[in-house]
DNA sequence: ACGACGGTCACCCGAAAGAGTTACGGGTGA
DNA sequence: TCACCCGTAACTCTTTCGGGTGACCGTCGT
């Protein structure tokens, strides 16, 4: 019984890639998921053999997904997603334990062939490469929570927009940006943006 | 009567688009089309306030249909739409004379208020440009001092050390800050920040 | 069962930020 | 030449931020 889940923010994406999915040889189910949360709680339910996730996601960032999975099964494989030249994102990824990558708009052979060969060999990997990956170890760790109000900051809303957004009192948001800004170090909202941006927690 | 007038060939972002600007405070009515054949005929029988264009679109063109649009009338007001990177088409777009453009995953207050401020202005423009075909980064155009500011503000630097650093006094740090933030759209120093990032003028 | 942590909310307070406005000299393009 | 932008600076006024502190309630791990 080969299963695959794939994960991607956009409907449109996640069902083309389904359908895409689904004609690989040997794949039986194909299961889809819309954000980071929701692949670890199909992932603690069904352990698929393979995952596709879109680098790009609000919430839960892939880099973050990538982590918690392979923290909850250090065998798991994912292939990551991605649209366009944000090899950075790509790259984190890969770093953080990720099989490899796929262009969107790769062709539907090529999806199939890289698919068909990350199901086929449990070892596979793309070639190896450079990465940070030292710098990977001292990556903050903020609650979803801390990273929609990061997502909200870096989108130019106010505390108390940003709660109307969430439901949640202007304070709140206040104590989830007090706590954000001591864990990445920051000293108000503009640096909290930047280290987010360059840790990769948000794009 | 402030009227909008939607152009996008998927009926299920066209609805949700028009439902969207609907509710932007000051639209009394949001007319929807298809294709740029359409967008032109709707355009000569009733002109609209502001013009919505999906960058994508089969038959006539995005940037055809930009350029139609202003030989009948130079007053237009056209914002693109767009989906993912596709800057090239952004880039054309805005060459060709749109004001702007919105990514169609932005969240919906950010489209409102960019449909807000494009009512409101009449000259509104995302980024005040002398845009050539080949500027193709579409990036806005910062003045050397204005970069720095924003590099001070994304290490975590207050207007007043900033203004220390540059030898400058806090009032002028704030007057290059006023005026990236319109360069930028930015509505605070976090968001111009993680603009910046996404427009690649900080790093 | 205990503590640690996360999510929620509240209050106070001082320090910043940002908007608006004005001003002046220099450079540059039409 | 005139208009426009840039760099510089000052002023006022209001809003927002950020720190400090305390509190209550879950959950999770040990």
């Amino acid at each position: 019984m080969t299963s695959v889940l794939v994960c991607d923010d956009s409907p449109l994406a996640r069902e083309a890639l389904r359908r895409a999915v689904a004609t690989v040889p040997g794949v039986e189910r194909v299961t889809t998921a819309a954000n980071g949360e929701e692949v670890l709680r199909r992932w603690g339910a069904d352990r698929s053999d393979l995952i596709l996730v879109d680098v790009r996601m609000p919430g839960l960032g892939a880099v973050e997904t990538v982590r918690r999975l392979l923290s909850a099964d250090s065998g798991a494989r994912i292939i990551m997603l991605t649209v366009a030249e944000d090899l950075d994102g790509v790259a984190l990824a890969v770093a953080a334990g990720a099989r490899g990558y796929l262009h969107k708009d790769a062709s539907r052979a090529e999806l199939r062939s890289t698919v068909t060969q990350a199901l086929a060999d449990p070892t596979w990997r793309l070639a190896p490469r450079r990465l940070r990956s030292a710098d990977m170890g001292a990556a903050p760790t903020l609650t979803a929570r801390e990273i929609q109000v990061l997502e909200g900051m870096s989108h130019g809303r106010s505390n108390a927009e940003i709660g109307r957004e969430l439901f949640l009192s202007e304070d709140t948001v206040k104590t989830h940006a007090r706590r954000l800004f001591k864990k990445l170090g920051a000293s108000d909202r503009a640096h909290a943006v930047a280290l987010g941006f360059r840790w990769g927690l948000v794009r």
